[in-house]
DNA sequence: TCGGTTTTGTTCTCGCGTTCACAAACTCCT
DNA sequence: AGGAGTTTGTGAACGCGAGAACAAAACCGA
């Protein structure tokens, strides 16, 4: 194909190049704060901790946004990564369930600094209705819809037990929401338009411990 | 092949197979307490919210444990699946990092419940040291070595700031921990024989948002 | 201006994972 | 006992993603 750069006919990048993006947003972030003007694609392969290879070929869904014999302008293109990600406008987010995962969540710097603002946190127990965490008060879950009209959210995350965590995601699908993050563990139906990802911690330590298993190769004492 | 299941043999099973092997768990150890003795994989495949094809396959790698005709015993497929990936062994963990996250990582009951045993947190901020979270006291960063010993810990939890996740990870690699579970947005080294998975919250969240603004077309606002 | 050097963008190949489809094997009912 | 009905285990086809390899395009120095 031609080198056109049309800015917004960047259709279907595959899922992979997608969960990607970010790490390679994150490294250039970096990358810019150190004064670094202009990088290689194996500079920042290195930095992304991929293959250049991948990178390469990541990026060029995007477009062509580097010089060929030179490399990438850091700024240039991470606001190119940026705009297509989204994180270039600001994206409305209500955390249902403030228990000890969902306080950590509110008060987690990461999100305020790339584009997500936490709008409302909400909780079904009128016990922590009292408190404030994170500057927010902690409002009754039957709040959800009309936060959600008002402030236009369109992602939820999910941060209660998990006998919980069904009934909260229909309540936030028929509200409108159509991106969730669900960190209880359980499998969540909704509709195929709504988007579901997990972060499961005990998956994660599950899988570890398989890997574990075969180093000592069964010799577990 | 043989129908031969020989306990022992289940070389080289797939990573993504890895992977799912938790989820099918835990739908199991649901079925069990809600009193249901047999399950066909079609009922587990819902369960777990996969394909009853590929569920199949993935058990298919651990041995012929089902009945043609019948399905699956419940409890003896949750023992075989627990059994393979290392969960009906006790593993000591230690988390290092006690802040907002570190601190619900240590409340989580989920760890406990799955073979997981929390057996020292750190901080290298002495501030924190006098704390006590999930009945645990919060140590000195400077244990780890002796901690790591004393329990024959093997795998790590990393809850630090991004900027220090990295020495974390040297000083745990050089205790002799072989799996790391790493909440920090950074990028980690390691060695090879080093496992790493990494759960990025921001990640994910912009993950959601890039499909977020496909959905919306653009039309932002 | 022109060859040499560097680095991107892309093509090609290979392997893994998913899914379909079906034979084998088991139960149940007559 | 035997056939009908069920469900597992697996062979085969297909599609996606990773990585190697290379041509195209830019810069640099004389």
């Amino acid at each position: 194909m031609t080198a056109r750069t049309s800015p917004e006919s960047a259709r279907d990048i595959p899922e992979a190049t997608v969960a990607r993006l970010p790490v390679y947003l994150r490294a250039l972030v970096t990358l810019s704060e150190s004064g670094t003007v202009t990088c290689s694609s194996e500079e920042l392969a290195v930095a992304a901790g991929v293959n250049s290879a991948k990178l390469r070929k990541d990026l060029s869904y995007l477009g062509s946004y580097g010089t060929r014999g030179v490399g990438y302008d850091v700024d240039y293109l991470r606001y190119q990564i940026a705009r297509e990600i989204g994180v270039t406008q600001d994206w409305p987010v209500v955390i249902v369930g403030i228990g000890n995962l969902g306080q950590a969540l509110a008060n987690y710097s990461g999100f305020r600094s790339r584009g997500f603002r936490v709008v409302a946190l909400l909780d079904a127990n009128p016990e922590r209705h009292d408190e404030v965490v994170a500057g927010l008060d902690v409002r009754p879950f039957d709040h959800l819809e009309q936060i959600a009209r008002d402030h236009a959210v369109a992602i939820g995350v999910i941060a209660t037990p998990a006998v919980a965590a069904q009934d909260v995601a229909d309540r936030m699908v028929a509200c409108g929401i159509t991106s969730i993050l669900n960190f209880a563990p359980t499998v969540l139906n909704v509709p195929d338009q709504v988007d579901v990802r997990k972060v499961d911690l005990s998956i994660e330590l599950q899988i570890l411990a398989y890997h574990e298993q075969r180093k000592t190769h069964g010799a577990a004492t």
